[in-house]
DNA sequence: CAACGATATATAGCTTGCTATGTAAACTGG
DNA sequence: CCAGTTTACATAGCAAGCTATATATCGTTG
């Protein structure tokens, strides 16, 4: 029996992770931002000061993208890395002025890319994609 | 109201998708196979000699992107390019006889990673959820 | 048939993801 | 107290995605 991509939950699931992204993209192109620079402030508009490795705990990256992603943003003027005196390792993150003033218009983005994939969804429907979602995350984390 | 990455589809999508290819890639990493790379072959073990545009319509990437893949499919041996002798612009892509031998074992691979990610789907429960994700896809495409 | 547009592929340059490894600071047990 | 482990971050190197652009061949049209 052949494989048919078409049916392979991996495949769709690439294949509209993409179209996700490169529509996001798209919509925020005119605040010079890239997708996972805005996954990164969602976590950091919710609680600024946050450090390298609560990032990527929040985040669910590694840490070597989490710190190529910071390096990118913080040469945009998007974030400042500031010592932190408790501890020589560690470096607390901080938004800038730029970033902070990106918050509603990169969220509105987001919303409308959101809604647009999801536009004939019901209401019902629409929960219960995020709850599989959800449930096929939690299966391969404990895998 | 705060925007919240669990409960936005295309953040799920991106995470879930990059597990997809976390664990296929573990899957088939014994047969020294790249995801994007048993992607590819999925569309040539099902027809051998396609040309590179045939490709990137089947699987919906952007050009460039494809021929980087080729190349790098080549230089391992999987493929080889023959010249057209009806249009010297088009390549022929051939499956040399170590891709074809990966058929089984690679397909078996992404079925079982699609097999824990879905572990604890019912069978509707599936249907429902690739039936979903082709919906998103489909309208994103439009979009 | 020559010029021009269309088509097939390649290349440059970027982001985001990964693994593997290095480095420095902090912690801990003997 | 200091040797060894753990922790936080950085770096190297690769795959795969994208846009933009170059190049070569094919087709078409005046």
């Amino acid at each position: 029996m052949a494989f048919q991509k078409e049916r392979s939950a991996g495949y769709l699931a690439n294949q509209m992770a993409r179209l996700f992204a490169k529509g996001l993209h798209e919509r925020i192109r005119p605040l010079d931002l890239a997708p996972a620079q805005f996954m990164t402030l969602l976590a950091l508009w919710d609680e600024d000061g946050l450090t390298q490795i609560e990032l990527v705990r929040r985040l669910d990256v590694e840490q070597a993208t989490m710190a190529n992603t910071l390096t990118r943003m913080e040469r945009d003027g998007l974030i400042e890395r500031r010592a932190n005196p408790e501890d020589g390792r560690s470096q607390a993150i901080h938004l800038t002025p730029r970033a902070k003033a990106l918050r509603d218009p990169a969220t509105a983005a987001a919303r409308a890319q959101n809604a647009a994939a999801l536009a004939d969804f019901s209401e019902e429907e629409r929960e219960t994609f995020l709850a599989l979602m959800r449930r096929a995350i939690a299966a391969m984390h404990k895998d």
